[in-house]
DNA sequence: TGACAAAAGTTGCTTAGGCAATTATATTTC
DNA sequence: GAAATATAATTGCCTAAGCAACTTTTGTCA
């Protein structure tokens, strides 16, 4: 048996301050990440959505729709349509498995290679602006925060 | 003039990884923490986007469409319909100012006040939990270090 | 083998946000 | 005072995610 610390105490019913909040700063930081994103994407005919079913297509060279919605953490109905999307810009094809014609394989096609060529780029430059003056000390406390976050979350999903 | 840091160099264009960045994490943390929080406030009727407009509503006595927009940093449009689905339910009523005949005055229904009153107890608690082993200080680390990426974000906004 | 369970993909319905255009007022400026 | 400008709210059109229902296909197991 695993021991998992208790909640924390620094909230509490009556003197909750939205704008002093951890979620709420983290909803605006992610707000000014995807928007500055979402300005650079534009110009490669992409939205900070569809990036990343793109980006998963490139490292495993074709995928599946389940795969993908795992891969993403959204919906399996979602990611139909946002690959019916991708497919109507030209970006990706989908064709339906010989061996299990359940699922359907995806792929990129030239266009999307071309179109997600430039995209790590701008991520890392949206997020290195926003990292501006965190030394790498504060930037991997940072993630160690955040992953101890993702953590206290599941315990919390665990406990249903 | 004053001088802001220059941009980090954590991320690279070849060399980004998405699993291990920044906003990847952050985007995981947020979606866990609006889970939480709708699975708990669909017992009073609310989803994750609705307690906004009300708990400001509640704490300035009634606002308009357009304040209660720039206050949540959202779309004008969005809020209109946002709060046609709260005014559905009975939680808030619009009037059309007599002062100033462009504004509309949004105002909480008793049943609005109802629906609110839990909401902060629930905010607390998912805070809280995801919150599960941070010191006081690591909190305010965190804070802190949100503050600064939400000001590497203005600037970099600034600087278009 | 034959019934049942599980998985893959899709679709309809809903909430939700962004952008652009529109209408009705106010305010400013000349 | 009239014209230009700005603001408030709404609407239409788009992308986007969640949930539930459904179909097709595969796997399990009795």
């Amino acid at each position: 048996m695993t021991r998992t610390a208790p909640p924390a105490d620094f909230y509490s019913a009556d003197g909750y301050c939205a704008e002093e909040s951890v979620g709420h700063l983290m909803k605006r930081v992610m707000l000014s990440i995807v928007y500055q994103a979402d300005k650079r994407l534009d110009e490669h005919g992409l939205t900070s959505a569809q990036w990343g079913p793109l980006l998963r297509l490139r490292s495993t060279g074709g995928s599946t729709v389940a795969e993908l919605a795992r891969w993403l953490q959204v919906d399996a109905g979602a990611m139909t349509r946002l690959l019916d999307r991708l497919e109507k810009k030209g970006l990706c094809k989908r064709v339906r498995s010989t061996e299990d014609r359940r699922v359907v394989q995806v792929e990129l096609t030239p266009d999307g290679e071309a179109a997600i060529k430039q995209v790590p780029a701008v991520l890392a430059e949206v997020m290195n602006a926003h990292l501006a003056g965190f030394s790498k000390t504060e930037w991997q406390a940072m993630k160690t925060y955040l992953q101890r976050m993702l953590k206290a979350g599941e315990t919390m999903r665990d406990a249903a």
